[in-house]
DNA sequence: TTGCCTCGAGATCA
DNA sequence: CTCGAGGCAA
């Protein structure tokens, strides 16, 4: 019969060990050691072992690459740590801002050492790690928020299923790039062009794409790996003190870290491994974009600290973009949700980096004349770091004598109103409001999108049939919407109308910050929304505000004050509100919350320095909590201002002007309800 | 802005 | 089975 089952477990163990190891070699390494047929018959007697004994299954056992059964859905995954961009550099001066900005925020001229790397051209992921185990991966989303990816993650060689060594902390989440080789990507077109399927456009829209695979198995058949390049949670252990060591670490736990990493002294040097990388760029087996700059000590980078969506301690120097010429071939007007008429671009489609242009936006007229554009001419196109395609200028040696001027349009291509243009404003509007079906399919569309109510399944596409079909003409009548005029449109079954009449259903409870943003006040985007919600908790004292109390309010100043006064001053938009709250929109009024601690109503209070225990966005959002301002500048009106390590003038200034300074444990104290 | 995956609809064929 | 819409990532 069969072994003691102490033996066999045995060795799975050591079977799994062995592969690991060995995959570590072949994957991460490029350093096999043994030949393809040896680490297969390895590899199958393993399986064989694992499915004679499944009550030894490991869901870390290597041979789990291969991917599982598949999902339905990928599910919401909140990062521990925000998953943060990069500031970017165009040209070796903003590398020496880079430098300086810096030096005085450190407040010292010694040479500054920096890790450098290439900047893959791939998906950022995040792996999370718990007593050396991958517990789970997800992509980066908006930042905060991203989609778990784990099961699609197992299935790629180069992410470590258990960590090496043991001198790694319990929980630890490593970052970096997913990518395609070039290799890679080219041999799997190959085959699929071979087996009659369709063939991917470029290596990182196909590396995207199978990492949003719902059935990994699939995700396990593409050639994907990646490169780690940074750290987030680290708990119960600590990392070196340096980032070139923490990469160092990462290596020897099992991660697949960029060979091309180098430390080097000032900038003058990271120009010069600019350089270099530009050179070897065509030489290497997948895609870059640029270089990676970090400031190469921790305790440095902790100082330097963060801006709102960037560290300031890393900059991205991206190489030039890829310039294209192609032919204009006309310029269409849109309209806008408030009315605008941007001009778009249509091109005779073009290749450039990977992708085929055929649209771009040329934002508004004086763009146009700027560019000194006319319909027929060929254009210089660009597809910079960012994503959106531009056109750059006009090759007038180029010109037909047939080209045709571009003129704004003398009525509303929507509506046939007529077009307006302040004196002085840069933008032309159509001047008759939500009675032209342009402008109130957008602000429909708004209202219904991902930051606003967030009704699924409502896309353009379908708020221009609802709306040209007679069957919604504000917002509101989205929630007097029946079955039968739905299933009567085309391309809708009772299967899309009953999941549409059930997004609209769960859209109407919301919270006011949603609310808020999407009645589509002028100048109210997400972060204001979010702010007025905050300060007023309801809307009723929000509707009442005045001009003066609004200005009260983070970040709205006299025009916007005005803008939204003005907004909640107009009888339509009274009405609008109150009917769709008549309809059943409904929300937990904002509790600002009452967190046990003092009431800090109308202080003003200014953060400086590094602080310790708390981050600097706890602090702000905890005295926001408890009603205090945070600014940042100090003045006479300034309440006190606390002082973190390394605080600089704001501090001198507090001193100054004999304004209150408090330390952090102060702080602690005072919210802690001292 | 484009390309990718997923889902549902509707066409086609059995 | 193919098509188009919606949502996501850069």
């Amino acid at each position: 019969m069969s072994k003691p089952s102490e033996k066999v477990a045995d060795e799975i163990a050591r079977l799994r060990d062995q592969i690991h190891y060995h995959n570590h070699l072949y994957h991460t390494l490029d350093q096999p050691e043994l030949s393809d047929a040896e680490f297969d018959a390895v590899f199958r007697r393993l399986q064989g072992l694992e499915s004679e004994h499944p009550q030894f299954a490991d869901e870390n056992s290597p041979t789990r690459r291969v991917g599982g059964a598949p999902l339905t859905a990928f599910t919401q995954v909140a990062h521990e740590r925000p998953m943060l961009s990069l500031d970017n550099a165009f040209g070796a001066e903003d590398m020496v801002d880079f430098e300086r900005r810096i030096k005085t925020r450190l407040d010292s001229q010694e040479p500054v050492s920096f890790a450098c790397e290439p900047k893959i051209d791939g998906v950022a992921i995040s792996l999370l790690y718990e007593g050396g185990r991958l517990v789970r991966a997800a992509t980066r989303g908006d930042g905060a928020t991203g989609e778990n990816i784990t099961e699609n993650a197992r299935t790629i060689s180069a992410v470590p299923l258990n960590l090496m060594g043991d001198e790694y902390p319990y929980r630890l989440e490593v970052r970096g790039e997913a990518y395609m080789s070039l290799s890679g990507f080219a041999e799997m077109n190959l085959q699929a062009e071979a087996e009659g399927e369709k063939v991917f456009a470029n290596p990182r829209n196909a590396t995207a794409g199978s990492l949003r695979q719902l059935d990994s198995r699939l995700t396990a058949k593409r050639p994907l790996t990646m490169f780690c390049y940074s750290v987030g949670v680290v708990e119960g252990g600590t990392l070196p003190e340096e980032h070139s060591a923490i990469l160092e670490a990462l290596r020897r736990w099992g991660f697949r870290t960029n060979p091309l990493t180098e430390v080097v002294v000032g900038v003058d040097a990271c120009n010069d491994y600019f350089a270099r990388l530009q050179e070897i760029r065509p030489t290497l087996d997948y895609e870059i974009d640029g270089c990676v700059f970090k400031v190469n000590n921790i305790a440095q980078q902790v100082t330097l600290g963060f801006l709102t969506r960037t560290p300031r301690w890393a900059i991205a120097h991206k190489f030039p973009a890829e310039e294209g010429v192609t032919r204009l071939l006309d310029v269409e007007f849109q309209v806008g949700r408030t009315g605008a008429i941007t001009p778009v671009a249509r091109l005779e489609p073009i290749k450039l980096a990977g992708v085929t242009i055929s649209n771009a936006t040329l934002h508004n007229m004086d763009e146009v004349s700027r560019l000194g554009l006319a319909v027929g001419d060929m254009v210089k196109i660009q597809r910079a770091g960012d994503v959106i395609p531009k056109i750059v200028g006009v090759l007038p040696e180029l010109r037909d004598t047939d080209s045709r001027e571009v003129a704004l349009p003398a009525v509303c291509p929507a509506c046939g109103s007529g077009i307006v243009q302040p004196e002085g404003e840069v933008i032309a509007r159509c001047s008759s409001g939500l009675s032209c079906s342009a402008q109130r399919k957008e602000s429909i569309r708004h209202f219904a999108s991902r930051l606003a109510l967030d009704i699924e399944g409502l896309g353009d596409k379908l708020v221009e049939q609802l709306v040209d079909e007679g069957l919604i003409e504000t917002t509101g009548d989205l929630f007097r919407l029946t079955d039968e005029p739905l299933v009567a449109l085309p391309r809708m079954g009772r299967k899309s109308v009953s999941n549409l009449l059930a997004a609209i259903e769960d859209s109407k409870q919301t919270t006011l910050t949603r609310f808020i943003y999407a009645l589509g006040i002028a100048e109210v985007g997400e972060a204001t929304a979010r702010n007025l919600a905050m300060h007023f908790g309801d809307l009723g004292p929000l509707r009442d505000a005045s001009v003066e109390s609004l200005q009260e309010v983070d970040d709205v100043g006299p025009i916007v004050a005005e803008k939204i006064a003005s907004f909640f001053g107009q009888k339509n938009n009274q009405i609008v509100m109150d009917q769709l709250i008549a309809l059943g929109v409904q929300w937990e009024p904002e509790i600002v919350e009452t967190v046990p601690g003092p009431d800090l109503t109308g202080e003003k209070v200014v953060l400086t320095g590094t602080l310790r225990t708390l981050t600097r966005n706890d602090a702000k959002s905890q005295l926001q909590t408890l009603g205090a301002k945070v600014s940042g500048s100090v003045s006479s009106k300034t309440s006190f201002v606390v002082a973190g390590d390394a605080a600089g003038s704001k501090l001198t200034k507090a001193q100054e002007l004999g304004v209150r300074v408090l330390s952090e444990q102060e702080l602690i104290d005072l919210l802690e309800g001292g």
